[in-house]
DNA sequence: GTTTTTGCAAACAATTTGCAGGGAT
DNA sequence: ATCCCTGCAAATTGTTTGCAAAAAC
């Protein structure tokens, strides 16, 4: 936690109570793609007073300082998740469409790709996102 | 455009004039990506009377019999294109950061990775999204 | 005591919905 | 005459913003 407060002092600001609270969650949540009302219902056992507003302007900072990336499955809101930027770049997802749960898993082979795309296209790539959709080994088990 | 028809009346809808006037406007901008706005936009100077509700209604019962493909590039709203399937598993995107450009590449790359997942992780996998961000060649020339 | 940061409520943008009228079969 | 389809306006949802008060330095 001493990390988050060195990180936010370096860029001018500061680590209130909220946003103290909102990075622990974060951090205990930490595999679970959260959006912002997500948090706003683990927030508002400890701490009932913090608003949503807050919440969103805690995460664009938090997203400004690549504390969190924002990641956007299509589903209509935000997801938010902790990591630094190595790890994320070879992190993909797989949604489930059946139960709409959400598993990880890593690779890096996309690096070749991009070699190629940048040759062919002359697109310098920054990020990516790779998202498959599916039905997870339990909902297949229990064949809906 | 009789395709269309038939397609419609196989499932129990009609084509209405409305419907023709959406499905053409796609026909027409097939690579352009366009959102709900962007096709009223389009639409509204041959058919005033047109709303924007049912472009909503049409886009939803398109995408329902697999005549057109939401995506989102996660820039707030829904695009929307035209497709067979077998064309759009091996169809991905690359997003410039710069200038909001889309451009298309198509590769099928990704069907041993699938086969990997599959085996790995159980997952079934029914569908993807890759979508590259960067900068694309015209905006690096430019160097901004 | 100035600068951040917050909570509240209002604003906003994309999309959806309820309903009553219009059109096709 | 029924059922599908549409336009309109209102509702909903996710997110952002303005502003005045509270907290941090």
């Amino acid at each position: 936690m001493m990390i988050y407060q060195k990180l936010l002092r370096n860029s001018g600001y500061k680590l209130t109570p909220q946003r103290q609270l909102i990075i622990d969650v974060l951090l205990e949540n930490n595999q679970s793609h959260l959006s912002a009302e997500d948090i706003y219902q683990l927030t508002v056992e400890v701490s009932p007073e913090l608003s949503l507003a807050t919440i969103y302007r805690t995460l664009e900072l938090l997203t400004e300082l690549k504390v969190v990336k924002q990641v956007n499955f299509g589903d209509g809101l935000m997801r938010y998740e902790l990591g630094d930027d190595s790890d994320l770049h070879h992190h993909h997802h797989l949604v489930c469409v059946v139960c709409q749960k959400i598993e990880e898993f890593n690779e890096d082979w996309l690096g070749e790709i991009e070699d190629r795309i940048e040759q062919e296209h002359g697109f310098q790539i920054l990020d990516h996102r790779l998202i498959f959709q599916g039905i997870c080994s339990n909902c297949r088990k229990n064949d809906n």
